[in-house]
DNA sequence: AAATATTTTTAGATGAAACTAAAAATTATT
DNA sequence: AATAATTTTTAGTTTCATCTAAAAATATTT
């Protein structure tokens, strides 16, 4: 069965939201991220339920059924993949491609995609740490911790961003962090819960919780 | 102001009927090449009109305006770098990449445009010979002859085709012709105007008048 | 130039995907 | 547990791009 451009926005907007955990999707929340209005989600909610992507109980929320999972992670490699495409090749910035790889995730081509990855030499991660779901939809668990819940005196690498929002990766940029960099976490401050982080040995400097939360990093060895 | 998938469609396909001649473009002529009915093209055309892209009079036919012409030249700027794209760097066949561009030249990222252009070294031509526009919207005049009208005698270079169809291309293959192939005209046999052609040097070939019309050529020397 | 054929347009309808406003269900609060 | 607040759904519209069938305009033939 085909996929409309809307309905796979749906069906990705739902596997995000749903990743984690396993509880059902609120409709509203559905709304937030398709920028539609909650009575609109109702609506694709019913259809997608029909053509049997999703479990849909009104008023109870959704979750997306195994073959809604297959789509979605479908969507999201190819969203990954043409981000790993503008950043390596096309030579854009981090903050720069998250618009653009919302277009060509909708491009159909199977033979492109497997092309694509072969010319990129078969990335394991986005350009955001983010991990790509293999042909076959299997999404790479890469385990990674939340820089806000690493304890003092620890060192880390920054492996990935939780957001991938232009305004939040230009402010990692300003402050001089970006994938790979080696982080050492010199305190957690209680008052603000902000952490002193020395980065790439440079003297420390102060990072939000709001920011700390959105880092992923490895333990370091 | 902002241009729909469709509208776009339509504008792209008016330049093609408009390619070469002058005179204004008939609905059905439109309806063909969109795969949709007299009476759609009607409603798409006034509406076009109101946007200023397209100068309509109603059972007069159509001609783009110079800003139709403009958004026209872009979209089709658009598909030619992405067929070289999909053809020098992707690794497809001149006969796979038209349905593949079909979709690609809607994305909409000036800057994506531009560095595609750069990547691939600022083609002149697409795989399929046909001229790429600049930037500011000029078509480059390659001034080529079909080779249905070349003389008997003359020796000629395969530089383009006049038809993008996935079958006609395959033929082409087959007959081991492609971009940039030598040709010798030995002959133009006058019962069914096929033309006796030397490929590359090895012993002359037939070349059906229809497919002699949809070889582009330019004169040796 | 009349009659016929063809092309194009109008009128009215359909399906997708969105909307607003009001009703119903669920959740939270007193 | 009753009331209030919030969330979600229903009902009825809207816009876009398409359709069919019928009417109107243009082109072709006799």
């Amino acid at each position: 069965m085909s996929t409309s451009f809307a309905e796979e926005n749906y069906l990705k907007i739902i596997y995000r939201l749903s990743e984690g955990h396993t509880d059902d999707i609120s409709t509203n929340a559905v709304a937030e991220l398709t920028q539609t209005k909650a009575a609109s989600v109702t609506d694709m909610l019913r259809k997608l339920a029909e053509k049997g992507w999703v479990n849909y109980q009104k008023y109870q929320g959704v979750r997306l059924s195994p073959e809604g999972e297959k789509i979605a992670l479908g969507i999201v490699r190819k969203h990954r993949l043409w981000e790993v495409f503008l950043v390596e090749k096309m030579g854009f910035n981090w903050d720069e491609v998250h618009e653009i790889a919302e277009q060509l995730e909708h491009i159909e081509s199977d033979s492109l995609i497997e092309k694509l990855d072969e010319f990129l030499e078969f990335p394991k991660t986005d350009p955001h740490g983010d991990p790509i779901p293999s042909k076959n939809g299997v999404m790479p668990e890469l385990g990674y911790q939340h820089l806000a819940d690493i304890k003092a005196g620890k060192r880390c690498v920054l492996m990935g961003v939780a957001k991938d929002s232009a305004i939040f990766l230009q402010l990692l940029t300003k402050m001089k962090l970006s994938l790979g960099s080696a982080l050492y976490v010199q305190e957690v401050n209680a008052f603000d819960r902000s952490v002193s982080v020395s980065i790439d040995e440079a003297p420390a400097v102060f990072i939000s919780h709001e920011v700390a939360k959105n880092i992923l990093v490895k333990l370091a060895q």
